[in-house]
RNA sequence: GCCGCCAUGGCGGAAUAGGUAGACGCGCGGGACUUAAAAUCCCGUUCUGGCAACAGAGUGCGGGUUCGAUUCCCGCUGGCGGCACCA
């Protein structure tokens, strides 16, 4: 058969969307199986040939769980509200929704020209009020929990998107969008406590199937610390500076304290600093510094005593002094630290340079030279004296200090709470209004969708208010409690809070009376198989499970845990080994490759590119590789013979059923397709094969190349009505029996070195195995002479003499 | 600095309950077809030596365990990812 790619690849696209081949049924009787991949932006570039891998893995499961009988949900949808929409928006002078709708549009078009078997009837985006609503929703729930709170704190903010940003946007200092570097500024901004779910996010990961890498950098990311909480008394007052360590046993060594530049005590007994003006300019120098300066570059120790201040150490009862410096971070613990110069070393550092005594309290080291961070015997430490394991220490100074009332266990975690207003205009409206009476209320639930309002002009305000702030019938409004006036906040969501639960939508994408019914809930939840990137792992990953363990502990759904499984793919790389970028000039277009050498070849050549997870560079010659290997796929309709089976083609056969179906499920699709591969070389050696060889070969790769598979299945016959799909027919089976060989080629090895081959029966006995050794030539050769000590026979793997003299 | 991962031909990569290293593809060399080229097909292709049979070396480096190590252990080197003055 002559392949045309141009014209099978629009037939059978249109042929599988007219017959609703790939349409999820609710609650039909076979079982279940939900895979899902990271919506897409649907940015204005269109599709990067980075979402054709991303997608493929969980395309090609999808089409083989049809094939094996299950009721596949395969959906998607488009995360629509973003700032890029908005700034192309500021730029050209075109409302969002109007461009997010056109690209949209084309974005559709270009997953279809793919041919990814997508459930389109449950397309949604997340910026049309119909689905953001019920993020509106959740939010209120959330609200209405006590998770979301107000707080005036320093925060991470974007200069260059006027906007502030959560930790997760703003990893390693810069901002997650346009890659500026974040200051920190004191802001009063809505949070939601996702610390509040730090243990349960922890504790989750034990009950999902995800690589380690993935449970590793979210653990990171969490960052729990269990410690104690210690007071230290502020001398001449009757008050106290609290700090948090892990190491409260090694109180005695306590010499002097430290606290962030913007700790409150400053400002408290400002009256009482001495030395006000020299602590004014070093928090002004700090603040100058952005957070990648004060992280990374700078690890001298600086920092001012404040005088006319000082505290008593709780156990020893002398007075130590306080300084500030910008080691100390006021976004973690206390803000305050009791410093321990001998066992830390930044603590060292500083005392060094601060010229502050130095206790050692844990015996080891070389206290002159360098901190001593080691284990040890317990030292100058009064009861703790004798001590040898810090566990026990610890133990006994925190029941010490509980029985004193100035101390007690804790836990400390990295992860902050979620930073959740944006002042820019293209997000959902966060629902809730400021009444001077009541304070803070949530819209009411009947009033929802609250629509993002029509703006002339998307710029973001002078006044670091969102565009919302400039539209007065937008702001005015009743107080839905009293009926006074009140106003609306005017912020908007950030961009992960839609992604935040649409893996939900799609279980019942079109409810206008809930965020998904329940029992459809019940009968998708959880996705089986969730393939997206790594880059998302500590957001949009933690972010959902987060809002997905509130709605369990609110009873909306039935698991804790969204995803039962987690897989993520390597980078595409341009063909010179670096990262796509426009400005090296090394894009790919999958939409051009489409156009040259069809869908089937670009999944193919991307699946079989390297190992998934990995990142590998794209080869146009390895890309021709593939059409020619389909080109052949095609050229095999020349060679069915109506014959008898042969039985060492059926054996390869179903050796490569068993491959291909194993390497599937195992994500090792560069392997399935070699081992198809491999078959096609058998074939073509043979020179003949029956129709059923053929009809097994369509099905196995079908999941990678659906279209030309589809068209020789009907060439061969097969589909009469133009309805009896290859790629809804059954996934082969195989017969163990069948892919064992009855001989097997063995090496045969004189002291570990092979010197010769041999072919037996699979499960000769070792005499008949080492006198097949012995009569090679060669083997005989290397034998002659020498005593045999030992002879090892492991049966179809190896033959080994071993020999001396 | 800490945590995790990785290192195999000219290239992408196969093979790890320890058992003939280099599957499959690309590239390259040779041949067939063609007036010629492209396409296609056939043969070869880890390196060194040899016409060959075969021999030696070989999975980042140095050791170890073993009849046998790409695979396991110890110590390095290089690279990637994450976190980072986290108390």
């Amino acid at each position: 058969m002559k392949y045309n790619f141009a014209k099978i690849e629009p037939k059978w696209q249109k042929a599988w969307a007219d017959a609703e081949a790939f349409k999820a049924v609710d609650f039909d009787k076979r079982p279940k199986w939900y895979g899902l991949v990271e919506f897409p932006y649907p940015s204005g570039a269109g599709m990067h040939v980075g979402h054709i891998k991303a997608y493929s893995s969980i395309e090609v499961l999808a089409r083989k769980r049809r094939m094996q009988g299950y009721n596949v949900l395969f959906p998607i949808g488009f995360d629509s509200f973003g700032l890029p929409a908005e700034n192309y928006a500021i730029k050209t002078n075109t409302h969002p929704h109007i461009i997010t709708e056109k690209n949209i549009q084309h974005f559709s078009e270009q997953l279809k020209k793919v041919g990814f078997s997508f459930d389109w009837s449950r397309e949604f985006a997340t910026s049309r009020p119909d689905y953001y609503k019920w993020t509106q929703w959740i939010f209120l729930k959330l609200f209405e929990h006590g998770l979301v709170f107000r707080s005036k704190t320093l925060v991470n903010y974007c200069p260059h998107c006027k906007v502030v940003l959560s930790n997760e946007d703003s990893q390693g200092g810069k901002c997650d969008i346009c890659h500026s570097d974040v200051i920190q500024l004191p802001k009063d901004v809505w949070f939601l406590r996702i610390t509040d779910y730090a243990d349960k996010l922890l504790e989750g990961l034990n009950h999902v199937d995800y690589p380690e890498s993935v449970k590793q950098q979210e653990i990171a990311w969490i960052g729990k610390s269990t410690g104690t909480f210690v007071d230290f008394l502020v001398k001449d007052h009757d008050d106290k500076l609290e700090v948090y360590t892990t190491r409260c046993d090694t109180l005695y060594g306590v010499t002097f304290m430290v606290v962030a530049p913007e700790h409150p005590i400053l400002d408290k007994y400002k009256s009482e600093i001495t030395n006000w003006d020299a602590v004014e300019v070093y928090r002004q120098e700090c603040a100058k510094k952005s957070e990648f300066e004060r992280t990374q570059l700078v690890k001298d120790k600086t920092g001012v005593k404040i005088e006319g201040l000082s505290a008593i150490n709780p156990i020893t009862g002398k007075e130590i002094p306080i300084f500030i410096a910008d080691y100390v971070m006021m976004g973690y613990g206390t803000g305050a630290i009791m410093a321990v110069p001998a066992h830390d070393q930044r603590d060292y550092d500083f005392a060094k340079a601060f010229n502050v005594p130095i206790i050692q309290v844990i015996k080891g080291g070389d206290i002159s030279k360098e901190a001593y961070t080691g284990d040890g015997e317990m030292i100058n430490s009064g009861f703790l004296n004798g001590y040898t394991n810090k566990k026990d220490s610890i133990a006994k100074m925190q029941e010490f200090l509980g029985e004193k009332g100035i101390g007690h266990k804790g836990v400390q975690y990295k992860m902050k709470d979620w930073a959740f207003n944006r002042q820019r205009y293209w997000g959902e409206p966060i629902p809730l209004i400021h009444c001077p009476k009541c304070g803070t209320v949530g819209v009411p639930y009947d009033e929802l969708p609250l629509k993002l309002p029509d703006v002339e002009n998307f710029e973001p305000g002078q006044d670091g208010k969102s565009p919302l702030a400039r539209i007065p019938s937008f702001v005015n409004c009743t107080c839905p409690k009293c009926g006074g006036p009140a106003k609306r906040e005017t912020d908007t969501m950030p961009q992960w809070a839609g992604s935040s639960w649409y893996f939900l939508r799609f279980c019942d994408p079109h409810n206008d009376k809930a965020f998904a019914d329940r029992k459809k809930i019940e009968y998708w939840m959880p996705v089986d198989h969730y393939n997206g990137g790594m880059e998302h792992v500590t957001r949009h990953l933690l972010y959902s499970r987060f809002w997905h363990h509130f709605l369990y502990d609110i009873g909306e759904v039935n698991t804790p845990e969204p995803y039962a499984k987690r897989t993520y793919q390597g980078m595409v790389l341009g063909a010179d080994g670096e990262k796509m970028s426009k400005s090296k000039g090394n894009v790919i277009d999958p939409v051009d490759i489409v156009d040259q050498y069809g869908a089937d070849t670009l999944r193919t050549y991307v699946m079989f590119m390297g190992d998934y997870g990995s990142a590998a560079p794209w080869s146009d010659e390895s890309l021709k590789g593939c059409k020619r290997f389909l080109d052949r796929v095609a050229g095999l309709t020349d060679i069915v013979k109506d014959m008898p089976e042969d039985p060492d083609t059926e054996a390869k056969v179903h050796k490569t059923i068993k491959k291909v179906s194993d390497d599937i499920e195992n994500m090792k699709f560069n392997t399935a397709i070699a081992a198809l591969m491999t078959l096609i070389n058998d074939f073509s050696k043979k020179g003949a094969i029956t129709k059923s060889d053929l009809e097994t070969f369509l099905k196995l790769l079908s999941p990678f190349a659906p279209h030309l598979t589809e068209e020789i299945w009907e060439f061969i016959g097969n589909n009469p009505d133009g309805k009896t799909f290859c790629t809804l027919s059954s996934w082969p089976t195989y017969d163990e029996e069948k892919t064992k060989d009855a001989t097997v080629k063995m090496g045969v090895q004189v002291n570990g070195k092979v010197r010769g081959t041999i072919e037996i029966a699979a499960d000769a006995p070792k005499e008949e195995a080492l006198a097949a050794g012995r009569a090679q030539e060669n083997v005989a050769k290397y034998l002659e002479g020498k005593t045999i000590v030992k002879e090892i026979y492991v049966p179809g793997k190896i033959l080994n003499f071993v020999v001396r003299g």
